[in-house]
Parts: C-alpha cells; structure tokens; sequence
DNA sequence: CTGAAAGCGCTTACAG
DNA sequence: CTGAAAGCGCTTACAG
C-alpha cells in the first residue's frame, strides 16, 4: 500500500456501487441507512483500507475533534498525573488531545493562545502560572478556553481547587503538631515573581500563621524559582546555612516537598522528629518517599472530567457566562508529620 | 470577534486589494513578494485578526504539520520526562504534538495505529511494550513510524538504547560491591508477560551472574505488572516475607526502584548497609531518593532529537530502508549502592 | 433511504 | 512579481 494513493469516498463509493453521500452516512452513522447497503460499503471500505481524510471534514464541518492541553511543564509529576487523566477522559470522550508547554515566561501563554496552530483545535484546556498575564483577555479570539488553577478573573470557565483554604489547613495541621518557626516554600511577596498558586498558597499560610497568634517571618518565606525539586533542595540548603531557625517547611507542591525532604536528609535532620514537612497535590511520590509526606489531595481524575465539561459547554454556548467548577480537597496525614 | 466569522485569504486579498494567491505568497512566505504589498497584506492581516486554517491548508497538501507521541503511561516519570523533550524538540521545528496513551493492553499499539485519527497526522513516534505485537507489521498502511526503545525488527526505523547491555553493567557494579544474591525486579520468564524491555534487561542481569559464575535463583526474578511504583513495594514485600535471602535488587526501571526503596524502609531494611538498590533512566526523583539512587542514564533530549531527525527523513523518504540509532548510556552511581 | 451539486479555505500549476 | 482557475476530500442543504 505504501506509495499507492489513499482511498477516498469517491473510490469507495464507485466499488460499493453508491453515491459518495451513501458512504459519509455509513461512515459518519447520523442518518438511518439499509443494512445490505451498509455492508457493501464496509466491504469496500475494507478492502480499499479507506480511512476519512480528517482535514476535509475538519475544512467542511469546521471542527477538528482535537483539543489541545497546555502546561507549564510536562516533566513535572503533577502535570504529568493531570495530562495523563486528561488525555483517558478526552479520549474517551472521541477527543484527540495536541500537547503545548508553556514553560516559566509568562508570555508564552499568550503567544500560544494568539498562535495559528491554536486554531486548529476545538478548544483548549489551560493551566495558568500567572495571574494578570494569562491571555485571558483576548478571549474573544481565542477558540473555547477552560482554565485549571486558581486564577482571578471571571472571563473564561476555570476548574479550582481552594487553595488558600487547603494551604490554611495544611499549615494549621503542622501548627497543631507544635510547630511554630514555619518555612513556606513557594511563597513571594515580589509581583515579578508571583504566580497565582504562590499568591493563595501564602495568604492560606499567613491566615494559619494569624489564626494561631504567630508573626511571620519574611525569612521563612522562600520562593524558589522554577519550582523543582533541586530548587527547593537548594533553598532549603540555604536557609540551613543562614543558620535561621524552623522547625516545619510547608512546601506549596509536592515536588517541591521531595527536594526539602532531600536536603534535610543531607543535613542530618530527622522528619518528623526535628522538622515536619508537607506538600501540595497528592503526586504518587508523596506516598513513596521517606518519610511519606502529608499533603493536600484531590481527585485528578474529577478534575479533568469538570474540565472536558466546561469545555464541551462552551463549544456550542459561546456566549454563555463563564463558569466555575470547584474540586474538593482533602488534608492527607502521613508520616513527615509525624501521624 | 466572538461570533463573528473567521476572516479568510479573500476576505484579506480584498481588504490589501490583492489575489488571495499573493496572500498566500506572503504567510508561507515561500516566494518573494515586493516589500509594498507584504507591508499592505501584513496590516490587512491584523486587522482582521486572520489566522490560516491549518484544515485546509492541510488539505490541500496533504501535511497536517502535526506529529503523534504514543507512550505506555503517560503519568510515569519517564514518559513525562520524555514527553517534555519530545515537545521541545518538535516544536523547535515547526511541529505541534498529539498525545496517545498506549496503556498495558498490548492491543492498544495496533489500535491506535490503525486508528482512523492517526492519519491526521503526519508520523508517529511510539515508545512500545512489546515486541511481538507492535504493529510494525502494518507499516505499510501507517503514517511514517519511528520507535523509541528496544524492539527486535528491522522494518521501522528505531532509535534504542543498549538496555542488555546496560542491565549486564549495573549488575556487575552490585556485584563487585559484594553482593551475590541479586533480586531482578521486571523480569519475566513468561512471554505473556514478557515485554522488550523485560526480556533484554533480564538477558543482561542473567550475563553478569553468569560471567560472575553465580547461579540464577528463580525466585529472584520477579515482574511486578503494571511497571509501577506500589506493585514494586508490594513485590518486595512479599519477597520478604517469602523468606528468600536477598543482599541486592536490581530494579528495571527508576520507577519500580523507588517502590523497592520504599519497601526495604518500611521493613527496616538499610540501604546500602544491609540491601544494595539499583534503577534504570535516572528520571530526576533518581537524585533526590532516600538514598539516591545508582542507575543507568541516558540523554533524553538525545533520544527525542535523534527520533524526530528520523521521522522527519521518513516523512521525505518513504521507502528509505529502516535506521537504527543507537544512543549511549552510563552507569552513574549514587549512595543506594554505597558510594 | 439515496443522488447531484455546491462549497469549506487553502495552494498548486498555468499564465502573464 | 501577481491573477484566475481548479481541486484537495469531505458534508450540508436540496431534491427525489
């Protein structure tokens, strides 16, 4: 076959002795057609090995079928978990799913959303870094946007976690485990640098702090940037050797968590019983490091099902007001607090 | 814009009072258009926010300028890992990127192959499972194929890693550090289960106790289905709690090791003292283990360069005979074997 | 339940 | 350097 033209319905068409309109409904199954008629054309499909031509229908039908998934980075365990659950559900959903990595620049959101390759998707399933520059402005010429993240703004359907009130549990948990010098890694006071998860996770950090009658301490606020697990190693390796004192790092994701667990078993620190340690998300890590880490859990899966949803909505509402979708969380107790 | 209908080539031809044929010269860009004109058409472009559709376009010459990325889990570190360069790499030449996820069923492979949506696109890159059922055999009818890991054919082109090679050399380490009853986590006697990788790394692990004049014990190998973090942990558990006497693991994948360093933990089992660890991609959690941990590595970035170089010479030339690249590896040797 | 015609928005020869 | 015509392979009205 290699080489040898591609079938078309016009082939089929002739071989199974109908019209080419016979064979779209065949293949496409909207309209009722005669069972004897619907086996002659398969027959023909068959043997011409006929595939549709999904750029003719996409041209015709003005759809692609595919949806594109675009993320910070695609290397890191919580993306990877998310884009994995989401791709099941898309697929299931007879949706083809395009990857983009919008990397740390911020202005990569908007030049993906602005980009022609955009526009040959349905739709596109966004998770934010940043609060003000996410494109979000240019709605109106961007295809069906569904936002993942906490970002503030009601112009585009968004799936949220609450992540200033699941960071206000966490933190209240290890204040209630005796800490009181708490590390928050991830926070950043700087505009520059903030992202919106870093902003609510810090309010929910700092209400804990209040709630419990403790002063923060900007020098145990520490936000290293990327957010990787040899950042926050780094970080934390730094703020043992400012000699501060602390007795529990809140990290605001689980990777992040893994690199403070790294450092602190470097430096000969025990967790739990010198430091408690918590993370962000629930990644399959978090159960398997040691110690396992106590973190804030939700259910990706659900997550990726409301997205697809409020994507699919918006595909044939336009117009309709944007709508948000709030995920539940839960506060996961394992041993890097001490359960 | 929303709602308003897209701006075409015509619409823009108009508006710069030119053919849509110059339009056209001017996006591609692959003919020279006098500086005035380009500079007319350019603004007529912006002003009706035109954006080519990649549909037709992709219908008429028959290239979607999309590639598909079919790997086993894409929630696996390594998948990510790979993912993230594979997209870096793609999008560097003009590529946008369709995921699949291939999943445990060997079926899957054939599948999606076959798969109507697959010829949306203009190649395809797949990390397989297994040897036998990669659809390799129907090459003929497929979109230009290049296959990441080790597979025994020579009909698509490949790019691979020594990995029994690789497997006989990190089991020599474990054993010129003294140990001599060597659990193989992911290997497979049964060819049900049996999966290219299994079989190779098996192959290599049996080299080295056989150059070391050490007898295989059966129920030391052992293949935790799926390759996942917790049916590692669970297969160690039970190995223990068999009873068989172990001073090493060699686990066939970072990921499988990570469930086996959290076993030995669980049990009170140190590592390197009493138990000697080892993995296989160096994935970053590699670095960052309890101890870290000695594997094989690889340069991904490599392998996603060297997999795109050969689609996109496939994609030229279709009848070419198949290539194979080979990428090299080394041994880097972290704590868990006791540095 | 099926056919003949038209058109989705591009680009490729063919002319000038 | 630019235009007018034709066609990529489908599907949507419009007829019967």
């Amino acid at each position: 076959m290699a080489g040898r033209a591609r079938a078309t319905m016009k082939d089929v068409a002739a071989l199974a002795g109908v019209s080419p309109k016979t064979v779209s409904n065949v293949v496409t199954g909207t309209v009722f057609v005669r069972p004897e008629t619907v086996e002659r054309v398969e027959a023909a499909m068959t043997e011409l090995h006929f595939v549709p031509n999904l750029s003719a229908r996409g041209l015709r039908n003005g759809r692609s079928g595919t949806i594109a998934v675009a993320l910070p980075d695609l290397a890191t365990p919580y993306s990877a978990e998310l884009l994995h659950d989401l791709v099941e559900v898309a697929h299931e959903r007879g949706l083809a799913v395009q990857v983009e990595e919008t990397g740390a620049e911020p202005g990569r959101e908007v030049e993906l959303l602005s980009r022609a390759r955009a526009h040959l998707i349905d739709g596109l399933i966004l998770n934010p870094i940043r609060v003000e520059d996410s494109a979000v402005e240019y709605a109106d010429h961007l295809p069906p946007v569904v936002l993942i993240g906490e970002v503030e703004q009601r112009v585009t359907d968004h799936v949220i976690v609450d992540s200033r009130a699941a960071s206000r549990d966490i933190t209240r948990h290890v204040i209630s485990r005796g800490a009181r010098r708490i590390a928050a890694i991830g926070g950043d006071e700087n505009p520059e640098k903030e992202t919106a998860a870093s902003r609510l996770r810090l309010d929910g950090y700092r209400d804990a702090l209040r709630d419990a009658g403790i002063e923060p301490d900007p020098r145990l606020e520490i936000n290293p940037l990327p957010w990787t697990t040899p950042s926050a190693a780094a970080a934390v390796d730094g703020l043992i050797a400012s000699g501060v004192e602390f007795d529990a790092v809140v990290a605001f994701t689980d990777t992040l968590a893994l690199g403070v667990l790294h450092s602190l078993a470097t430096h000969g620190k025990r967790v739990p019983d010198d430091v408690l340690v918590t993370g962000f998300d629930d990644v399959e890590m978090a159960r398997f490091s040691s110690p396992a880490l106590t973190t804030i859990g939700f259910d990706l899966r659900r997550v990726a099902e409301e997205a697809l949803s409020l994507l699919n909505r918006r595909m044939t509402e336009r117009t309709a007001p944007a709508r948000s979708v709030t995920v539940p969380y839960e506060l996961i107790v394992r041993a890097s607090t001490g359960d």
